[in-house]
RNA sequence: GCCCGGGUGGCGGAAUUGGUAGACGCAAGGGACUUAAAAUCCCUCGGAGGUAUACUCCGUGCCGGUUCGAGUCCGGCCCCGGGCACCA
């Protein structure tokens, strides 16, 4: 052995093994029915140039958890690709001059060497991104079959409007109420859109929460509230010549206490009353100059004005006025709610705003109808007052009693109302998939039919990012019906990109296929074992793709009725207490770091910074101290190997010393918390932790008997294999040096010998009143009659319960003792 | 504003089921080796008192509660982060 690969180099060693892999063909899989899948996949990039420092956690957590199930014998398979479409492309074709599709694949070529060089067992052959017409045909062809089975619909919907660039604008691109490049006030305008009916599968999606035992509960909790499934009524109020109005409430027990109706401005309701009235003219139009986005909404101070129009009481007749009010959302419900000021802390701050009516209805006695609403308004249920025949009812009977009397008077019906809202999938954007619908003047909307897709994006073209290049580009939009052959105009909308993100598991067990969009071999890996991303993903992308899956399952695509098995949710990298992001420009770039201390040490860094579900602040301080600890077990393992590898690690049990006994027990301990930590909690900190310490001891055991060298072996052995995962170049190299010619990457995990796990004595902790007082040591299997005596016998506690009462002893065998005293 | 998390030494974190608070590592300080530096090795390292590696008291964002025992459970607050439907 030539002394120069007795130090530790990163560079050539790891570029070294990733050939030996890339030749092997080491993680490219294949369909086996003889074998345990394990489909382990993170999410993939959007390919904005470099990784950053939460690709690389992200995606060393789902190494480490492929590498493991490799190890457990298991056939795994982990891909990677591209989410390639969105608008950091065209944020950049507009700054540097260049087409976004050339800027994207540049950036995915770069990104993937980047990822290479992290070593992560990835099967490139299903490598897949999204913006190749290979790819976004079949979700074209998807849209169509969906169109036909009446999942997809058009309706108007509300955008960010620049009156300057004439362009709808993302969110993101509105900064304090102003366009990002105009630099104009923008507007609310409503545009025809396409939508998804995710409704019809909100109480699907909602229920099969229960079965996903996997995922993180508060995951599951933000799905469930964000689908916000309520029971409640929908009642009809009349309004004096107009269309009657369709209010729902989950509270119809307080429907005596409502003293007003109020619309969203952009109610039906409301634009007719600006017609006759300036005043609601002018709210109207400074309601359109706010933000659309829910948490813009609801920090507005609340406003509202009078149409002058009334509203009759279902119940009691009464003429109450109709208003319109800011914080009414038109996209929830029906746009138009009841107000129950006495009973609603929102309806009570507007009430008493503008001087409106409060009148309490529900009261905490059932007998004594008083209470306070000075301060705000009264929200639990009670008992009702003031509300005709159903005074003295609860309010739960009162729910049933109202329901019933409106339902039979035909002005009103139980109703089950979702939070969630109809999916809006159209983009007025370029750098996306173009919608495969042709608009005819006879045929109206036909969907491009099979044979025609897929509908190519044309990707060079000038970009100075006002509008979409597709709109003045004819050649691309007149085309001829597909039915009766006339001119027609083609969509020119492309689809919101978590569309493409919404499918993606699937197509990569079997991204060759050129014919169909899934086939056979979704039956073999789906659902995915272990998915792992961001929680920021927590709703809308996991709801999207839960939601997709069970489209492709109706249409036959697949048999599971949920994509992910288990799911991981990474905390996020901060940078400056806040979301790293390309547009706040605090990104880390985690090259620097690879090329100063190896990949090795950058996922070691990665992996023990932090639990994977922690957020986590970036500092590049501790970095050194991973590299220092590669460097220890590497010198450990040569000057072992040095002194001669020893064949075989089996060791009498019987005949060994207690040194020997203790080394032997701690690779054992440790064989089995890292297990447990890699497998089932995931806390790969711990597990990494556990390693130092094992390591820590073996440096200290100085025993050069040749069993004390055989312990040795099995220790550093074990080392190496149970972080592999974590290090595979290193541990790749320092497996052979241990004398093993199959690749530690096709080796089997280590077992725990319980044997060496047997203690004679264990410690107890004594405690006197709740404080640790005293540590015993006592055999394994004492009874607690005789703990208690050994604890009570100990001079450090006799200290504290002389001369007081012992009124109790608490004994929790192989934890601790408690003794009471006053 | 609404929904979901988090808060433990100078720092990242550990404590898995209510049972020894601070594992492992970083930073810092001291020492060994070296002509020197780097690397490596050894020691100290929550706060206060104390000669002390004896011992005592305090200590897990704040206030209160449950319990023999609370970082962990319950109630109320404060602060920080994520999401809020066109960033991905």
């Amino acid at each position: 052995m030539d002394a120069e690969q007795d130090t530790y180099n990163p560079h050539d060693l790891e570029l070294q093994v990733q050939k030996e892999w890339d030749r092997q063909g080491s993680f490219e899989v294949v369909e086996d029915e003889s074998r345990e899948k394990f489909y382990c996949l993170s999410m993939f990039p959007y390919p904005s140039g470099h990784l950053h420092i939460g690709h690389v956690r992200n995606y060393t957590i789902g190494d480490v958890i492929s590498r493991f199930q490799r190890m457990q014998g298991k056939n795994v398979m982990q891909p990677m690709g591209w989410d390639a479409f969105g608008l950091p492309a065209e944020n950049a074709a507009i700054e540097n001059r260049v087409p976004p599709a050339k800027w994207t694949y540049e950036n995915i070529k770069y990104m993937k060497d980047q990822l290479k060089r992290l070593g992560f067992a990835y099967d490139w052959s299903r490598e897949l991104a999204t913006c190749s017409p290979e790819y976004y045909r079949w979700e074209q062809w998807f849209f169509t079959r969906l169109y036909e089975k009446g999942l997809v619909y058009k309706k108007k919907a509300i955008v960010n409007w620049d009156p300057v660039d004439q362009t709808v604008l993302a969110n993101e691109q509105v900064i304090e109420g102003r366009g990002w490049r105009s630099g104009a006030v923008i507007e609310r305008k409503e545009i025809t859109q396409w939508f998804l009916k995710i409704t019809a599968y909100a109480e699907e999606l909602l229920d099969d929460l229960g079965q996903l035992n996997g995922w993180p509960e508060r995951v599951k909790t933000m799905q469930a509230n964000w689908i916000g499934r309520s029971e409640g009524v929908e009642i009809v109020f009349s309004v004096e010549g107009q269309q009657d109005l369709q209010v729902f409430t989950t509270r119809p027990d307080t429907l005596f206490g409502a003293t007003c109706v109020a619309v969203a401005p952009e109610h039906a309701l409301a634009v007719h009353a600006a017609k006759t009235s300036e005043r609601v003219a002018d709210f109207l139009s400074e309601c359109a100059k706010t933000r659309t986005s829910e948490a813009q909404i609801s920090t507005l101070e609340k406003n509202g004005v009078d149409t002058g129009l009334h509203a009759i009481h279902p119940l009691t007749a009464e003429k109450i006025p109709v208003w319109v009010a800011n914080f009414v959302l038109i996209e929830y419900g029906s746009g138009a709610v009841m107000m129950v000021p006495a009973h609603d802390q929102r309806d009570w701050e507007f009430a008493s705003k503008f001087q409106l009516p409060i009148r309490p209805v529900v009261f905490p006695h059932k007998d004594r109808p008083q209470i306070d609403i000075s301060e705000g308004a009264f929200l639990d249920k009670g008992w009702l007052h003031n509300s005709g025949e159903f005074d003295g009812l609860s309010s739960a009977q009162a729910f049933d009693g109202i329901a019933s009397l409106l339902e039979s008077k035909g002005l009103g019906q139980r109703q089950v109302n979702y939070r969630l809202r109809d999916w809006g999938i159209s983009r007025q954007r370029y750098w996306g998939c173009p919608i495969p619908v042709i608009h005819c003047e006879d045929c109206g909307m036909v969907p491009v039919p099979k044979e025609d897709l897929p509908v190519c994006l044309p990707e060079q073209v000038d970009f100075d990012g006002a509008a979409s290049p597709l709109k003045s580009l004819p050649e691309f939009y007149q085309v001829d019906c597909p039915k009766c052959r006339k001119p027609a105009t083609r969509e020119t909308d492309t689809f919101d990109t978590f569309f493409e993100s919404s499918w993606y598991f699937a197509r990569y067990c079997c991204a060759d296929n050129e014919t169909s969009m899934l086939d056979d071999r979704v039956r073999y890996w789906m659902p995915v074992d272990q998915y792992v991303g961001g929680i920021e993903h927590a709703v809308l992308h996991l709801l999207y793709a839960r939601f997709f899956n069970k489209l492709m399952r109706d249409m036959g695509l697949c048999e599971n009725d949920e994509p992910f098995d288990k799911l991981l949710t990474q905390g996020m990298v901060l940078k400056d207490g806040t979301k790293m992001s390309k547009s706040k420009g605090n990104t880390v770039d985690p090259e620097a770091l690879i090329n100063r201390y190896g990949a090795d040490t950058v996922r070691l860094f990665a992996m023990f910074a932090a639990p994977p579900e922690h957020t986590m602040e970036w500092s590049d301080s501790a970095v050194e101290g991973a590299s220092r600890f590669i460097n220890r077990l590497w010198r450990m393992v040569q000057d072992h190997a040095q002194q001669g590898v020893v064949a075989g690690t089996g060791v009498s049990h019987d005949t060994l010393n207690d040194d020997q006994l203790g080394l032997r027990r701690k690779i054992h301990e440790t064989i089995s918390k890292v297990t447990d930590d890699m497998g089932r909690r995931h806390a790969f900190n711990t597990a990494i932790a556990a390693n130092m310490e094992l390591v820590n001891e073996v440096n200290h055991f100085q025993d050069t008997s040749p069993v004390g060298r055989a312990i040795c072996q099995e220790a550093l052995e074990s080392v190496v294999l149970m972080l592999a995962p974590v290090l595979p170049h290193a541990c790749h190299i320092l497996w052979q040096r241990l004398g093993h010619e199959t690749p530690v990457d096709q080796a089997s995990w280590p077992r725990v010998d319980e044997q060496a796990l047997k203690k004679d004595v264990i410690q107890m902790i004594v405690q006197v009143n709740g404080k640790k007082r005293a540590a015993i040591q006592v055999p394994v299997g004492m009874d607690s009659a005789a703990i208690e005596k050994t604890a009570l016998g100990h001079e450090s506690i006799t200290r504290f319960v002389e001369n007081k009462n012992i009124t109790k002893v608490i004994v929790v065998p192989g934890r601790i003792v408690n003794i009471v005293v006053h």
